[in-house]
DNA sequence: TTCATTTCTTTACATATGTAAATGTTTTTG
DNA sequence: CAAAAACATTTACATATGTAAAGAAATGAA
């Protein structure tokens, strides 16, 4: 990004304190809102007709968070994200990103490089869950996070691996 | 896109006939090719370290077929594509067609458009492998390629499916 | 049409993972 | 600190799925 689209672009974040436990986007809900995590965890999460979560992706220090799908499509957002610890956000409307398209191309450019980069990261994703086993997935998810482990609950990682608590207490008892 | 970003976008591809069992892109080389699919159909798939394939997308009359990430990345492309069917392209260089976004937003756009619209997909189908059972996954698959079934042997549904043949064969059976 | 090849199904057994409940451990909080 | 709550592990059993091999059915080539 030039430095002028970088100026105007970072200039429409604002600073937000969000507490553990809180919402950051609501299934059901119109997704407006994304956000620079400056410290702490989040997760986005979905939860089918049984009830069950799914923990998709968790958000750290340095990581954009949104409920992406919904924003780029304008759909209701199928997924919640909420807080594990307490946050500091930049948080921004997103349309206020997208209404910077036609001046600065510059910037949907950076949108176009970022959809490339999230699709490829869930195309990798996908392949880890077809074909390797729980215990494999577990192996990346340390590599990939490295510090997580230990600040968040086990059954949030095993529910991100796509186990049961137990299962992945079996997982880690066999090493 | 507008008419002139169009026509100069669809005036950079070629017809390209293809036969059965012909490879479109191939693990380990440096993609640089995108097709419309205009008749047949090609399937992209995963190999791991033990042989096993996993098919991660089919494409068929209408879509666009490319080694995405290797195109995007310009990485290594990791998945093979190949044809099930004779088949029926219009070809381009994709770096043909990213050489177009300075002078043309609105190809670029577009880019950004699919790129997201693709995210989006992929983003359900890891929800789908994570939270559903192979027998929901299959009753999803047919419902989304209604022709498919007919037209291609079983097990690369299975493989589509992240199942054995066996294991499609026994759900099969239990309708 | 016939034979060979490919594909599909079935069987028997093995394994990864789920479920439910009990128990142990850690963390939080009054 | 003590009690309660949250979390993690273990156990016993159930189930979805894998593996290997055999047999059946469909397809394609001579």
């Amino acid at each position: 990004m030039d430095s002028e689209s970088l100026a105007i672009f970072t200039s429409i974040f604002t600073e937000l304190e969000i507490k553990k436990y809180d919402s950051f986007a609501k299934k059901g809900e119109f997704s407006k809102k994304i956000a620079f995590v400056e410290s702490g965890i989040l997760r986005a999460y979905f939860n089918n007709d049984r009830g069950e979560e799914y923990n998709k992706t968790f958000f750290t220090e340095g990581s954009f968070v949104g409920a992406y799908s919904s924003l780029v499509t304008g759909e209701q957002n199928l997924i919640d994200i909420d807080c594990l610890t307490d946050c500091v956000l930049y948080i921004a409307e997103f349309q206020d990103i997208t209404q910077l398209y036609d001046k600065y191309p510059h910037i949907e450019r950076s949108a176009r490089i970022l959809a490339e980069y999230l699709f490829v990261k869930k195309e990798k994703r996908e392949i880890e869950l077809v074909t390797l086993e729980a215990k494999e997935r577990y192996a990346i998810f340390q590599k990939e996070h490295p510090n997580l482990e230990q600040l968040i609950p086990q059954y949030h990682i095993a529910s991100y691996l796509g186990i049961t608590p137990t299962q992945l207490s079996r997982i880690r008892s066999k090493n």
